[in-house]
DNA sequence: ATTAGCACTCTTTGTGTTTGAGTGCTAAGC
DNA sequence: GCTTAGCACTCAAACACAAAGAGTGCTAAT
């Protein structure tokens, strides 16, 4: 059954006005705004309608009406005007964004941490490969003569390394012969792989340095692991507070162990199969106890294979359009910034304007 | 001007009870604590008097006493008993502490997420360096045609990478002698020593590949700076909530932005020249901000020249024998953890056995 | 020196009472 | 027919006021 043009409306404006003033909303407020030619009266058979419909309730009669997630979903898919971004929001948003980001965790971290900041709400962001990483290359160095450095090349272009102690004098040519070893045997595996029966076959092979090859076996699977495995971050948890619906610190402290937890690990997975930005609204989340909160969150490439994901977690009543506006902006400026060539070896030329219109 | 026994084990069973409940103690209170054989009346006129000398405050006339920031003082350095860890608590901490922790950013994460675990409060950790790293050696690895691994043994036998893309076709014997030349210029430095002129007399000596060490250099700088630097972790501030003081979310919120903040910056620098465990009782903090909070804090040891420190924040009226208690348990473990020799390329007896009486 | 006793203070708690926002419905108006 | 003015009704929030209770300081007795 479609909307008439008129009930749209109202339920328009009592959304954006609830989420304005977190307080229900009346039929007078509604009448107040402009270009509302009716009256009280009309307003409130309309809202009656609304109710029975399910896209409003009333927390009790004599209250005003509060959106349901109903209503909710109706604002987010068709309601809600764009919020178009100023030129500062954008540009502090690119400014933010274009110091440089070194390994992917701190990254996320960094990225987390700027969506909060934007949005003022608790931000997540995570990123994960879309395949499983494999090893390209093993090399070791002799540092000194008791200690060896690892060094992993991975299929994904990054790279590891471990600082071995050496449990006896090895000597040069026996580091080489594993090198080898663990270049013939050991790249191209996932960590499935690493089997008892393959330690042992590489550690024969190895011979007289075979007794490092638990260590190495040991750390390659933990960085292929960490590689493999989505990697999040959560950042600004504290910002729910300054939402009046969490002034409850018994509440707050609900959803904020919920955050610090890994009901939000599922959010990525989520993401993975879809595309453009996400809404999830109360009782469409993931988590039981995310049932009054809403979820915003969108993609982003990072290249190398890999995949990002930033989200924010707030009340149902957040500003949906300001953020979804913020989240695609971030989400955009991000891939832009991972498919710019690493600024390499370029003599020159460190800066370079950003300016965008 | 001493106290007299009697006045100290009122202020105690005050301070004890205060802890406990976080309600004001009336003298009432106090006479029904086991082994205090005076009347309410005598406990009345000590507490006047302790509360003229400073030790105690009462809200208003008709509440009951509630410890001074001078009676903290007293009950932390002299009055509190000492506080036993049970077989659980040390087991529980030995535990947590046993997973290996790999980078040292990574460490202190997890460090300080067991800290707040374990005490039940805001935690915060960090690690500074004593002296200054340098580089060792440098050593450039081919990894493609287009790109080469840099890697960066430090003094502190940690160990950086970096891939760097070629900007041409690069020769393997471009690449040695451009490694010859960082190690003969490089190495032994600090980031101040990367001059202009330095950099146009590296770039010179290495010729063909001259293109590179831009990017070599500041990367490097990077990393001595990095551990140069103090890096710290803070973790669980939303326990903070847990707290009756903080129920209210105006004052939780701005400690908990102040935690989140770099105000938390300077204790690290305060622990520097401190040893054992350091209480600053609310007004004795650094940051104006935490007038109403204390810190515990304790140092410990990580080797490599590093030096590790961790603590937690939270009311005054927190219990200041348990929270130094477990802080200095948890000091003690890490200490010990680090001073293991790093469990190396012993073929087997990866497990020790760890139970101590 | 200690303590019982008591008047006094001031917060907390409980209880009606009032207020006011907002509603649903009916009847009049366009 | 839709719209709107009007009105009785509901119910949370705000207020005022009283009573309760915890704790004190002081005095006088032990």
């Amino acid at each position: 059954m479609e909307l008439t043009e008129r009930k749209k409306k109202v339920l328009r404006s009592v959304v954006d006005l609830y989420i304005r003033t977190a307080e229900p909303v009346g039929s007078k407020a509604i009448t107040e705004l402009p270009d509302m030619k009716y009256s009280s009266a009309t307003i409130r058979n309309e809202m009656a309608e609304l109710t029975t419909m399910g896209y409003l309730e009333q927390p009790h009669t004599s209250a005003g009406r509060v959106p349901a997630a109903a209503g909710y979903r109706l604002y987010v898919d068709e309601l809600m005007a764009d919020y178009r971004l100023s030129l500062d929001e954008t540009q502090s948003i690119n400014i933010a964004i274009e110091e440089k980001m070194q390994r992917v965790d701190k990254m996320l971290e960094k990225v987390a941490k700027l969506v909060s900041q934007a949005t003022d709400l608790p931000a997540i962001s995570a990123a994960s490969r879309h395949g499983s990483t494999t090893v390209r290359r093993f090399e070791l160095i002799a540092a000194d003569v008791s200690s060896v450095i690892l060094v992993i090349m991975l299929s994904d272009e990054q790279v590891a390394n471990k600082v071995i102690k050496l449990p006896v004098q090895t000597l040069q040519s026996d580091l080489q012969v594993l090198s080898a070893v663990l270049n013939a045997t050991m790249t191209g595996l996932t960590p499935d792989d690493f089997t008892a029966d393959l330690l042992e076959r590489v550690m024969n092979a190895a011979g007289a340095a075979g007794a490092l090859v638990p260590v190495i076996m040991e750390f390659t699977a933990e960085v292929l692991r960490g590689h493999g495995s989505t990697n999040m971050a959560v950042a600004g948890q504290m910002r729910l507070l300054g939402q009046p619906e969490y002034r409850d610190v018994d509440k707050a402290q609900k959803i904020m162990s919920t955050l610090d937890e890994e009901a939000l690990s599922n959010l990525p997975a989520i993401m993975q199969n879809q595309n453009g930005t996400k809404v999830l609204v109360g009782p469409e989340n993931v988590a039981q106890e995310l049932k009054d909160t809403s979820v915003v969150m969108t993609k982003f490439d990072i290249g190398d294979g890999m995949q990002g994901m930033i989200g924010v977690v707030g009340p149902t009543r957040m500003d949906y359009a300001k953020v979804t506006a913020r989240l695609s902006y971030f989400a955009e400026s991000l891939s832009k910034m991972f498919a710019k060539p690493e600024q390499a070896a370029l003599p020159q030329s460190a800066e370079e304007p950003h300016k965008e219109a």
